[in-house]
DNA sequence: TTTAATATTAAACGAATGTTTAATTTCGCG
DNA sequence: CGCGAAATTAAACATTCGTTTAATATTAAA
């Protein structure tokens, strides 16, 4: 049983890497050092591994953003700013299964992982969405787009998530090193979001 | 000569949707109703299809960045707000294509493209950056983080072109069709990203 | 019209893919 | 130990992939 675990952690590593489809079987039997015959024996396909990562990772990454956004002891500007600590959380924590699930709700070559990937971001982003809107209609934030506002959320972590050579070269110092398991790069990167989506939804500089 | 611009043409199509390995010489073809031996014939191979597209299409997706950073006539805001502009317009008006470039940005299967593509975005990051340090240095702008802010921008972007699907659920509306060829979506996309930028980088709310 | 280069076609190619088979090994339990 | 189920293996499988071939059609210039 512990052979299947294996080929799961493998396999999620090299999906992350290089895709789905452009990982073989092969590849991963290899990598893993067991026979060609076992993904198949162990999980009926290629396909029945990817959707077992989906099964047991997905769990991982549940966000508990409706208990936040719920949450009656916390302000509109203080759950927006759990929100994000939540995200970069659980994403840093998870970063290789986040891309391979990136990477089903870009492509819909797959309609299961798919539309499993879009239920678990549109839910979320009704909710964060909400969330703003409430604080707008509370008059706690000024007029702005809720809907953007959390793509730019979203879009911020993303980026940094899905391209390691970009993040190497902007953030990984001289040495060019991934920065994606420093605690103070997670840190960083929560702050920032914080800090800007903050000034953008209460800042007094109404610049219309 | 026709049908070299056509496969092209269907073949970034397809790329975009479905991805370059999951898209099949046979796929193109296909919908380009040509026979499929015409790719080999054209390009060499599906490979060089790809390249020629890179080579064609890599023109309209310059960025004037350089241009906007050495513009001594603009501050640093506003150099920051044409460059968000600027950004938008051509990604906007590309879009298919630059689904077709992310993709090579956040895969390493063709070393070629993909290598292009990291040089150009990492390029413009750099003089965005810079822009920014200035801004700060001038004291226009306040303390920020300049790469993020600049992940923050591109981050905001690519995540509103990458998932058409996720598209047309939160900004489609109740006919839940695509906005990506509607001017007003660009338009709210430029400002919100452009607003939200400046709150952050000048408003007075200096929190921390 | 003739001719040679170019474009297009149908068919086949070898290589690589995911999967299956049948034999063998390993393991848990009486 | 002995036996049956589960795990693992090597080999072959059918299919699909990108590409090539050789024949035909089209084009453009002489």
């Amino acid at each position: 049983m512990d052979t299947k675990e294996h080929i799961m952690d493998i396999g999620m590593k090299l999906f992350s890497e290089k895709g789905f489809d452009s990982t073989t079987v092969r590849d991963i039997a290899s990598k893993a050092k067991v026979n060609i015959a076992l993904i198949s024996y162990h999980f009926g396909s290629k396909e029945g591994l990817l959707k077992n990562i989906f099964q047991e990772k997905a769990l991982n990454l549940q966000f508990h953003i409706w208990e936040i956004a719920n949450n009656d002891e916390l302000n509109e500007l203080q759950k927006i700013h759990k929100i994000i600590e939540n995200y970069a959380d659980i994403i840093f924590k998870n970063h290789e299964f986040h891309k391979v699930m990136l990477r089903e709700l870009f492509s819909s070559n797959r309609e299961e992982t798919h539309s499993d990937t879009i239920d678990i971001f549109s839910e979320n982003a009704k909710i964060v969405i909400s969330v703003i809107e409430k604080g707008i209609k509370k008059k706690i934030f000024k007029k702005a787009d809720p809907e953007l506002c959390f793509a730019s959320i979203i879009g911020t972590i993303h980026h940094l998530m899905h391209s390691k050579i970009l993040r190497k070269r902007i953030f990984g110092g001289k040495e060019k090193k991934d920065p994606i398991m420093e605690p103070s790069f997670k840190k960083r990167v929560t702050k920032h979001i914080q800090q800007m989506i903050e000034n953008h939804l209460i800042s007094e500089n109404n610049n219309k």
